[in-house]
RNA sequence: GCCCCUGUAGCUCAAUGGAUAGAGCAUUGGCCUCCGGAGCCAAAGAUGCUGGUUCAAUUCCAGCCAGGGGCACCA
C-alpha cells in the first residue's frame, strides 16, 4: 500500500516539478486518526529545493493526486503536510483479503530465494537455563517465523556452548569436590559445583591453571575428560529438550561449540598462513588495522583455543553448507565487541561477499541493582518463572466464571498456554537492544499490555462468532454514515498489519507487533463494550459487526503466531 | 584509562526527524437486568542538564551529569 501511495507520489511530482529530484521523503501513519491514515512530508522537501512555501506547494500535489480513487479524500494542512484518507471501499477489500488468506494473511515473497540461519538461543553446557537466555531463545524464534512469514528460508541454528575451559573448571571441580556418580549430578547441583569452583579460585589463583590444564586434556583427546564432558553434556541436553518443549521451542540444527572441534586446525594454518594471526607472549593473536578493535586471541599460550576460532570455523561451515544471505546473531550485548571483531576478521580474510552477518544485540535481564552473575550463581531459572506463571493462570482460571464447564485436563492445557504466553510476551514486548529489568510482578501479570490480554480478546472473539449465524462479507454493502466512529477506528488499524511484519523484520523488532496488537485490541475492546454485535439494529449491520470480529480475531491469531504465542480457544 | 550502550509519569515500558509524547502497573472515582469483568470508562502524572543543526528534535550533533556493558589467555 505505502508502496503504491509512494509511486503516485513520484508520478506526480516528475509532472508537476519536472526536474527536481527528491532522494527519500516520508510516508507515515499520523499520529492523531484526523489527519489520515497517511500522510507524507514531501511538499517540505520540494520546498527547499525550490524555495518556495510548502503549504502551496503540498496543495498543487494534493490536487493532482486527488484523482485517485482508493483515496476518500486529500487534506492539506499547515505548514504541509499532506494527509491521506482511505475510502470504505478500500478497507472493505482489506478485509476480503483477511478472510481468504486467513492464517497467511501478511506473507510476503521479498524473501523468495534467499537464505537466513538465525543463530539463537545457544545456551551454555552444564549451567542452568537462565532468565537471561530467554531473551536470545524468544526473540530469536519470532525473528525466525518472521523470516519464514516473508518466504525467506530460514535455518535455526542452537549453537549450543557445549565446549571451552568452563568444562576444565568443572571436571576439575567435580573431581575435587565431587560426591556422586557423575550421570547422577543435576544441571543446579553442576551449577553449585561451578560457583565454588569460582569463589575457591578467588582465594587461591592456582585453580584458574588447573582449570585451564583440564581443558587442554580435553581438547587432546584425553579419556577420562572426554568421558566426563560427554556425560555433562547429556545430563544438560536432557534438562534443555524439557524447557524447549515447554517454550515450543524449535531449531533445524542443533549444532555445539564442540562440532567444529575438528575443524580448528585448518582455522588457525589459514590465519597464520594470510598473515592474519602472529604471535605475542606464546599466544596467536589477530591485531585490526588502526587498532580499530583491541586485539583478539585465537590460540592460548598452552595451545588450546577459544571461542573466537570456534566462531570463525563456525562461519566458514556456515557458509559453505547453506551459502546464505544473511547471518544473524541474537545474543546478548555483553559480547558486542566479540561480535564486532569476528565479523572484521571474516572481512580480512575475504571469505565472502554476499552474506552479511548482523548480531541483534539485546539487553541483559538486571536486578534492580546491577546484572545477575552466574559465576556467583545469581540467576533466576527460567522454568521457576514458568512454574509460577503457569500456577498464577491457573488460580484465575479456578475463580473465573467462564472456565466452568472445563475439565481438569483442559484448566491444565490452558494455563499452560496463557502462562507461558505472559512470561514471552513480556519480554518480547520491550526493545529487543534494550536492558531488561527483571520483576516477578511484571514478568507474571496477567493483565494489561499482555499475552493473556491479547489471548482473552481472541477466546472473546471466537465466543461471539460461534453464537452468531454466519456472516457473509459479499453481503456488505453498508454505507459510511451507518458506521459508527469506533468502527472505522478499528478498519483503520488492521490493514496495517503486513507492512508491520515486514517492519519488525527488516528491525529485528518483534516488539513492534506487540504494539501493534495490542493496541488493536484495545480498540477492539472499546468497541465491544459499547456496542451489541448479536443483538445489532439490523441485519446489516450486525453483519458488519461479525466480520469486524472476525477479521480481529485472525489478525490476533497471526500477530502472536509469529510471536511465537499459542492461542486457546476458550480461558 | 580507552571504547560502546542507556537516561521518557511513583514503577515498568512505547514512540520510523513531524502535527496535542502513547500504554501498562500502582493510586482515585465510575461501569455486569447486555455478546466472556483476564474486560470497559474517567482523573492525575513524564522527555537528566546546557548548547547546536532544522520550517520541525524524545529522536541528529557537542559538552556535562547519572547508570550499565566491554577491553589477552571465561564464553
Amino acid at each position: 500500500m505505502k508502496e503504491k501511495i509512494k509511486k503516485t507520489l513520484e508520478d506526480s511530482v516528475k509532472t508537476l516539478f519536472p526536474g527536481i529530484k527528491i532522494q527519500k521523503f516520508q510516508i507515515e501513519h499520523p499520529e492523531r486518526k484526523e489527519l489520515g491514515d497517511y500522510s507524507t512530508n514531501l511538499a517540505f522537501l520540494i520546498a527547499k529545493e525550490l524555495k518556495e512555501k510548502p503549504i502551496e506547494i503540498a496543495n498543487r500535489i494534493a490536487t493532482s493526486v486527488k484523482k485517485e480513487k482508493i483515496f476518500e479524500r486529500v487534506e492539506v494542512k499547515e505548514p504541509g503536510f499532506i494527509n491521506f484518507f482511505f475510502s470504505l471501499d478500500f478497507f472493505f477489500k482489506e478485509l476480503k483479503k483477511i478472510f481468504k488468506k486467513k492464517e497467511n494473511y501478511g506473507k510476503s515473497k521479498i524473501g523468495k530465494g534467499k537464505t537466513v540461519i538465525i543463530d539463537y538461543s545457544s545456551p551454555n553446557i552444564a549451567k542452568p537455563f537462565g532468565i537471561g537466555h530467554l531473551r536470545s531463545t524468544i526473540i530469536g524464534q519470532a525473528l525466525y517465523n518472521l523470516y519464514k512469514f516473508l518466504g525467506y528460508k530460514v535455518i535455526g541454528d542452537n549453537h549450543l556452548g557445549d565446549w571451552g575451559t568452563q568444562f576444565g573448571k568443572l571436571i576439575f571441580a567435580i573431581k575435587k569436590w565431587g560426591k556422586k556418580k557423575i550421570d547422577d549430578y543435576s544441571v543446579n547441583e553442576l551449577e553449585e559445583l561451578y560457583v565454588k569452583f569460582h569463589k575457591e579460585a578467588e582465594k587461591n589463583p592456582q585453580l584458574e591453571e588447573e582449570g585451564r590444564k583440564w581443558f587442554k586434556k580435553l581438547e587432546e583427546g584425553e579419556r577420562e575428560a572426554r568421558k566426563i564432558w560427554k556425560t555433562l553434556v547429556k545430563i544438560s541436553l536432557k534438562e534443555f529438550e524439557r524447557i524447549y518443549n515447554l517454550l515450543g521451542v524449535k531449531f533445524d540444527v542443533v549444532l555445539g561449540e564442540s562440532f567444529y572441534e575438528p575443524m580448528l586446525k585448518e582455522i588457525i594454518e589459514e590465519l597464520k598462513k594470510k598473515k592474519i594471526a602472529k604471535e605475542s607472549q606464546g599466544a596467536l593473536i589477530i591485531e585490526f588495522p588502526n587498532n580499530e578493535f583491541p586485539p583478539v586471541i585465537v590460540q592460548k599460550s598452552d595451545g588450546t583455543t577459544t571461542y573466537f576460532t570456534r566462531d570463525l570455523a563456525t562461519i566458514k561451515y556456515r557458509l559453505k553448507r547453506w551459502n546464505p544471505d544473511l547471518i544473524i546473531y541474537e545474543v546478548g550485548v555483553d559480547q558486542k565487541l566479540h561480535f564486532q571483531q569476528l565479523f572484521k576478521t571474516v572481512e580480512i580474510l575475504r571469505w565472502t561477499k554476499k552474506t552479511k552477518f548482523v548480531h541483534v544485540a539485546h539487553g541483559l535481564y538486571r536486578t534492580k541493582t546491577g546484572k545477575f552473575s552466574t559465576r556467583k550463581g545469581e540467576t533466576v531459572h527460567l522454568e521457576d518463572v514458568l512454574n509460577e506463571a503457569i500456577e498464577r493462570a491457573r488460580e484465575i482460571i479456578e475463580k473465573s466464571e467462564t472456565s466452568r464447564g472445563l475439565t481438569e485436563k483442559e484448566k491444565e492445557k490452558i494455563s499452560k498456554i496463557v502462562g507461558i504466553g505472559a512470561v514471552k510476551y513480556n519480554d518480547l514486548s520491550q526493545h529487543p537492544s534494550k536492558d531488561i529489568v527483571f520483576d516477578w510482578g511484571k514478568v507474571l501479570n496477567l493483565k494489561g499490555n499482555s499475552a493473556p490480554y491479547l489471548q482473552y480478546t481472541f477466546v472473546r472473539c471466537q465466543s461471539v462468532l460461534r453464537k452468531a449465524k454466519k456472516s457473509q462479507i459479499e453481503n456488505c454493502k453498508l454505507r459510511i454514515e451507518k458506521l459508527k466512529k469506533e468502527e472505522i477506528e478499528i478498519l483503520r488499524e488492521i490493514y496495517k498489519f503486513p507492512e508491520i511484519v515486514q517492519d519488525a523484520a527488516e528491525k529485528f523488532s518483534p516488539n513492534l507487533i506487540c504494539n501493534f496488537v495490542f493496541e488493536l485490541a484495545r480498540n477492539y475492546n472499546f468497541f465491544y463494550d459499547i456496542y451489541p454485535i448479536l443483538k445489532a439494529e439490523d441485519k446489516e449491520i450486525k453483519n458488519f459487526r461479525l466480520l469486524l470480529t472476525k477479521a480481529v480475531a485472525q489478525i490476533i491469531q497471526n500477530s502472536l503466531f509469529l510471536l511465537g504465542i499459542e492461542v486457546p480457544k476458550r480461558m
